[in-house]
RNA sequence: GCCACUGUAGCUCAGUUGGCAGAGCAGCUGAUUCGUAAUCAGCAGGUCGGGGGUUCAAGUCCCUCCAGUGGCUCCA
């Protein structure tokens, strides 16, 4: 038999050969980093015998592949743990997952006495460093063997017939499964798992599954350099940094409607500032529409039937209105006010009006999932030709926003999904649209089949917090629905009424869930132009209070957002405070610098002090806010 | 909305088998007037998430509601 190698080098090895015995004299110094292996293309166990001549190479950790792998046998080994702690569990299905791999079983409700001594048998088997064995039965051998377990016998069922099935073995713990795994438990000292919790069942009515979720790593310092990397995040979350900075704050009776506080708020309206200025040289104008429409009007744009479980419902005099969830509505309404010309278009009308969503309580979550919102949202009324030009324009803004907030980016086109208004040919042509303009503008894309909206396909926007968490913002929608709904029409050069179609966008989303990614990604370290104290005065003693405050003027003169901290408390006190606090520029005006006209200026992040003159200094901070440069 | 868990001072947390509600930080007051990450002392701050129940007695046990957390479902 001939077996062909990664490097191209071939070896002639007898049948029944195991793979990890060949892969051995190979590479005999990367040995210890082979978990699995890939024969022609599929993984296999290590032990696995080669019986034909193809190509073989190992899989490590570093893999793709030898990743999942090594998750699966994760969730194999929490099989095992949960089953020796609760004999009656009954496993069920234990696949990897992007951030690592879950377990469902059809148990009573865990609990977190539970997780303990489950943690705890795993890490017995861990050091018994017991082998993952693969056994192949037949059918009916493998029937009796889950014969207790009904969702088993049910995956056994799905195996084509011709197929193994086949099972592995972890100590006297036997798992229905495809495999491969890794050769043995002492691979999985990395384990962790992550928490439980219960899923929706099967059928109706019965009881829900319980999930254990972990994530694997071959090694424990591994393991806490990932744990090391959650705990960063933890510390970045919006939800505790928000309040600590005096951003936003929920409180227990208005559940999934942020409040705004004064430090927030400043950020809010650099934001908006941010959009407007763009809407001004885009050719946008503003509108405001009113935040309720009675349910005919929802009725025509289709809400009524496709979006009426996430709206807020009020009844007045014997009349049902519906708080708008969406802007478009009253955008339609004042296209349709009057007879319009194709010289109007496009016809790019922005709004910034707060926006309700019912949306269901265990969704909520900080500022990133909200009830009451406000989004940068415009509505573009446009002729066929003037779409794709459009588009191009809207997506060269989303890379320069992206840039300019130092955010990565990516797009996903969400197509048609179950239930949508219009004709399906009229879906197919919008997303061959906003596919060609994707690819026009040379950018990447996922497709995400069935998530566009009820009424047009999207191109979404995700941006990534600088730990690699992913969250939908910006939405680029060519709807060719609504305008028809709405009976919109405008009259062409040709003196023929046309209806046109529009694009309802945002670039940044909304303001909450905007404002929420900055916060986790930044970590609380504004740039100098959002930052809602941009420079902090400290006068050394309350003699200097008067030098002090004549800065703090000065500065304000210049546009600057500046505070004073008095002498209170120590210098090196009120120093640590500013740090605390993540202010850019920390100021400290004594004696020195009163006697000659200077600053000693602590930027936010070193450990020294330099002495600026007074107007070099305002020049240069000023300088930052108005490039937008991320760093003070 | 579903399942589990959590809720004690502004924040982080302690509070034993049911038996007098605590600490640190923040805040306030006073002293200190200080040179780049914590000066000292004192004071104040609590419907123990809300309501109901068991008990001589409930932060602690039970029921219920609310909110939050994690997942699920959902996600224009």
């Amino acid at each position: 038999m001939t077996i062909s190698l990664p490097d191209g080098s071939h070896q002639e090895v007898a049948p029944e050969t195991s793979a990890e015995e060949i892969l051995a004299t190979w590479a005999p110094d990367r040995r210890p980093k082979f978990l699995a292996a890939l024969f022609n293309g599929q993984p296999i166990d290590l032990a696995h015998p080669v019986r034909a001549s193809g190509a073989l190479g190992p899989l490590t950790f570093d893999d793709r592949a030898g990743w999942e792998i090594l998750q699966h046998s994760s969730a194999h080994l929490v099989a095992k743990a949960l089953v020796e702690t609760i004999p009656e569990a009954l496993p069920t299905a234990g696949p990897p997952t992007d951030e690592g791999f879950y377990y469902d079983f059809d148990v009573r409700p865990l609990t977190p006495g539970d997780l303990e001594s489950v943690v705890r048998a795993m890490q017995r088997s861990i050091a018994a460093r017991e082998p993952f064995r693969r056994r192949e039965l037949t059918r009916e051998a493998a029937e009796a063997m889950f014969a207790r377990n009904r969702h088993k016998l049910g995956y056994i069922a799905e195996i084509p017939a011709g197929e193994a099935v086949s099972v592995y073995d972890t100590g006297p713990f036997t798992d229905l499964c495809r495999g491969p795994h890794v050769p043995s438990t002492r691979w999985l000292e990395g384990v962790h798992i992550l928490g439980f919790s219960a899923i929706e069942g099967g059928a109706a009515g019965e009881r829900p599954l319980q999930r254990v979720r972990g994530v694997g790593f071959p090694t424990k310092p591994e393991l806490e350099k990932y744990l090391k990397l959650r705990a960063e995040a933890a510390a970045r979350d919006h939800r505790i940094l928000g309040p600590k900075q005096e951003l936003f704050l929920f409180a227990e009776p208005a559940p999934g409607f942020p409040f705004w506080l004064p430090n927030g708020m400043v950020i809010v309206r650099q934001l908006e500032r941010y959009v407007t200025e763009h809407l001004r040289k885009a050719g946008y104008v503003e509108i405001r529409t009113p935040l309720l429409f009675a349910r005919t009007v929802y009725e025509t744009s289709g809400h009524w039937e496709h979006y009426r479980e996430n709206m807020f419902v009020s009844r007045v005099d014997d009349q049902e209105f519906g708080w708008k969830p969406m802007n478009c509505p009253g955008a339609m309404l004042i296209f349709g006010s009057r007879s319009r010309s194709y010289r109007e278009l496009p016809l790019r009308l922005a709004e910034f009006a707060p926006l309700h969503r019912l949306e269901a309580s265990g969704t909520l979550h900080g500022l990133l999932r909200v009830r009451e919102l406000v989004q940068d949202d415009a509505h573009v009324f446009v002729t066929e030709e003037q779409i794709e030009p459009e588009l191009l324009t809207l997506l060269a803004w989303i890379r320069e926003a992206c840039t300019t907030f130092g955010l990565a980016w990516s797009y996903e086109l969400s197509t048609r999904p179950a239930t949508f208004l219009g004709e399906a040919a009229d879906w197919d042509h919008a997303e061959e649209v906003l596919a060609r303009a994707l690819r026009a503008s040379g950018s990447e894309f996922r497709t995400g089949a069935g998530e566009g909206a009820f009424y047009a396909p999207k191109i979404d926007i995700h941006l990534q917090d600088s730990l690699g968490r992913r969250w939908q913002t910006g939405t680029i929608q060519l709807d060719y629905q609504m305008p028809r709904r709405f009976h919109l029409e405008y009259q062409g050069a040709d003196g023929q009424l046309h209806a046109p179609a529009v694009i309802h966008r945002t670039i940044l989303g909304t303001w909450e869930r905007f404002t929420g990614i900055l916060i986790e990604h930044y970590g609380g370290r504004w740039p100098p132009w959002l930052a809602p104290v941009q420079v902090r005065v400290l006068p050394v003693t309350e003699r200097h209070r008067t030098g002090a405050e004549a800065l703090v003027s000065e500065l304000q003169d210049g546009g600057l957002r500046v505070e004073i901290a008095g002498s209170e408390e120590t210098l090196p006190k009120r120093v640590r405070a500013a740090e605390l606090d993540r202010v850019p520029y920390v100021a400290v005006v004594g004696d020195r610098e009163i006697a000659d006209g200077t600053v000693s200026v602590r930027v936010r992040g070193t450990r020294e002090a330099r002495a600026f003159s007074r107007a070099e200094f305002l020049a240069s901070v000023v300088d930052k806010v108005r490039r937008r440069d991320l760093n003070p």
